[in-house]
DNA sequence: ATGACTCAATGTTTGAGA
């Protein structure tokens, strides 16, 4: 089975280019985020015509979430529990499904802007709801993952330059230790391999001809409990796809799994 | 070449992304 995640930016948008990847990576499962739609305007029919079904939860202008899969959707959830709101609203940043005996999440982990903002305690307490579905996951015999966009970096080597990074958010030790606190539950980040250079960066801001540069961060991660690593073959990040005319500024990681 | 930001709505500017 191949299960890939990827950060869209605009589901609307990037349609022509995620359909054209769906036919040439024909993954069985993915898992999107920043669909940037309401549900109504999300593109079911044209993904349903390429064979995927979808659970989706949007909301409109930012964020949005989805599991597609061509091997069966069961057990759908659509929220993460316990999930806190900021400015009162309870964003869309999580779905769940079992697809093809994998039960995976597809998260959209608040980016925190700034260290000391009320969106960085936000983005902490958010990844403690986060931390407490998965434990009620990860022990099982069922392969299962948390697929998506986690927005930090796990190391310092997950960013192209550590020393432009100073103060910002995505490094702290805070961010890291929720990481870590993850992990605990039974999880492992699964290290997709690069198709250039030696860093298997997923992000490059648009601007400054970052991607040409290679200034890119791995924060599009895949965190699998035992049954799902011990069944990776093969993790990569699909460099690729960022590309030419109107991509995305995150790549898809894809990862085959002997399940 | 991989090329100098992009997206959606609050819309001709703003907020967010990271």
């Amino acid at each position: 089975m191949r299960i890939a995640t990827w950060n869209v930016n605009s589901v609307t948008v990037r349609l022509p280019r995620l359909t054209a990847w769906l036919e040439s990576t024909a993954p069985d499962v993915v898992c999107l985020q920043e669909l940037k739609c309401s549900a109504e305007a999300f593109p079911a029919e044209p993904l349903r015509e390429l064979g995927y079904e979808a659970v989706i939860s949007a909301d409109g202008r930012w964020n949005g979430v989805a599991v597609l899969s061509r091997v069966g959707l069961a057990a759908p959830v659509t929220a993460l529990p316990d999930a806190p709101a900021y400015d009162g609203v309870r964003e869309p940043r999580a779905v769940a499904a079992t697809c093809g005996g994998i039960r995976v999440w597809s998260v959209y982990v608040p980016n925190g802007r700034e260290v000391g903002h009320p969106h960085f305690e936000y983005k902490l307490e958010w990844l403690d709801a986060l931390r407490k579905a998965a434990e009620q996951e990860a022990g099982g015999e069922l392969p299962f993952a948390v697929l998506g966009d986690y927005n930090i970096a796990p190391t310092d080597a997950d960013v192209w330059d550590r020393s432009r990074f100073d103060g910002a958010t995505h490094v702290t030790e805070a961010e890291r230790a929720a990481l870590a606190a993850l992990r605990e539950t039974g999880l492992a980040d699964v290290v997709p391999r690069p198709l250039k250079y030696d860093q298997p960066f997923t992000y490059w801001d648009y601007r400054e001809l970052g991607f040409p540069k290679n200034r890119g961060m791995r924060i599009d991660l895949v965190y699998g409990n035992a049954p799902f690593e011990e069944a990776v073959s093969d993790a990569y990040v699909d460099r690729e796809a960022r590309k030419g005319k109107g991509p995305s500024d995150h790549a898809p990681v894809v990862v085959d799994i002997a399940v």
